[in-house]
DNA sequence: GTATAAACGGAACCGCTGTTCCGTTTTCAT
DNA sequence: ATGAAAACGGAACAGCGGTTCCGTTTATAC
């Protein structure tokens, strides 16, 4: 590949980043070209269409993830890493507006997004599931709660715009991860038989 | 007014609130007026932009939810009442799609909106302090923590679509009620002082 | 029954955004 | 240096959705 297309393609995914992060996934293509120098026929020869350069700028923004995903797995006190990793996965996706868009839904995903999506879930799932041997975390929770889980993070981390502090937000987190490790817990509704799909992810 | 032009209105609004319910506020304006059985023309002279139609129809969805908050007013047991409305207002989101959509933004929203937003949010928290007195929801938890509990459910409710199902959205609410009610809850971290409005609602 | 004004329908219009296309420019192997 | 192939820019295109406009229809007062 010729260099300057290598370093064109670099600038485009690095604007789209940028904008999608502070703007969420609706803005322009054109506005992207302008950003990252080049115009609108470069983005669609690297990108062919505005939904491939979403995929792309959305996996490239969770490349942190994975280190967060990873420095849990490594805390030895498995509550205090859940802990620090939901309330570092909400300050992460407060910083992404357009990734916290996709990660609340679950329809119309690309397989990249899909499996992206399914590691992080795996991740997650995993330091859940040390905090509950631990006794930290309760015992009836499973790993489809944390789908909603997860998505109602993602709320918090973006759904009142600016006009909500980052101590709001640790704030709502908190009493999430109360929730989740509460020793009287209510009892939770007995969830259906999954119908025919084995439920794949969280 | 014309009788023909006050039905017309009545089948617009409901027709309005039916799709923007199953599918969100993008459906067109021109699919609303089919369903309702007029010409585009027809709904654009009783809703002079498609942004007031959104408003009216959203809030006319919100009706029933202001007997769900006299009923939870009613109940001499402050803490099954919060646990009722929440439950019942987290279904009542996920039957109207597009109201909880609007229900997790703050910005830009239309003065009437916001006043019927203001309304619920100061019932909740009613409901909520009452919860407290009795001892029922920990000590805490101030009026602004409401507004990400509210835009959390909102996500619970619709936020994973149609493969979310009614057990896995009332375990979220459960998980949630239980961070509430936790009886040795982690320290909140301090909210700054407000800026300079003094944050109205929740 | 008729006249008048109000309401109606839907084609046409407009702006916005994703995509395509092609004449021009740039790279790079020779 | 030079030519072929690759990449580029941005004007033009296409589709979608909100809004407008006007000829036609319908309700209502007299």
């Amino acid at each position: 590949m010729r260099v300057d297309a290598q370093r064109n393609r670099e600038q485009v995914l690095a604007a789209a980043q940028q904008l999608f992060a502070d703007r969420g996934t609706s803005v322009p293509v054109d506005e992207i070209a302008r950003a990252a120098g080049v115009g609108v026929g470069t983005v669609h020869r690297h990108f062919l269409t505005k939904d491939d350069l979403v995929d792309a700028a959305l996996i490239a923004s969770c490349e942190p993830i994975f280190g967060l995903l990873e420095t849990a797995a490594a805390d030895p006190d498995a509550g205090h890493a859940l802990e620090q990793l939901l309330l570092e996965l909400t300050e992460h996706q407060s910083r992404h507006r357009g990734l916290a868009e996709r990660m609340r839904e679950t329809d119309d995903l690309s397989p990249a997004v899909v499996e992206v999506k399914q590691q992080i879930a795996a991740g997650l799932r995993a330091v859940v599931a040390r905090a509950q041997a631990t006794g930290q975390v309760r015992a009836d929770v499973v790993p489809t709660d944390l789908r909603l889980l997860f998505a109602g993070l993602a709320t918090a981390a973006t759904a009142t715009g600016q006009s909500c502090s980052t101590e709001e937000r640790l704030r709502f987190v908190r009493i999430l991860l109360d929730g989740l490790r509460t020793p009287d817990p209510s009892p939770l509704p007995p969830l259906p038989a999954p119908p025919t799909a084995p439920a794949p992810n969280s």
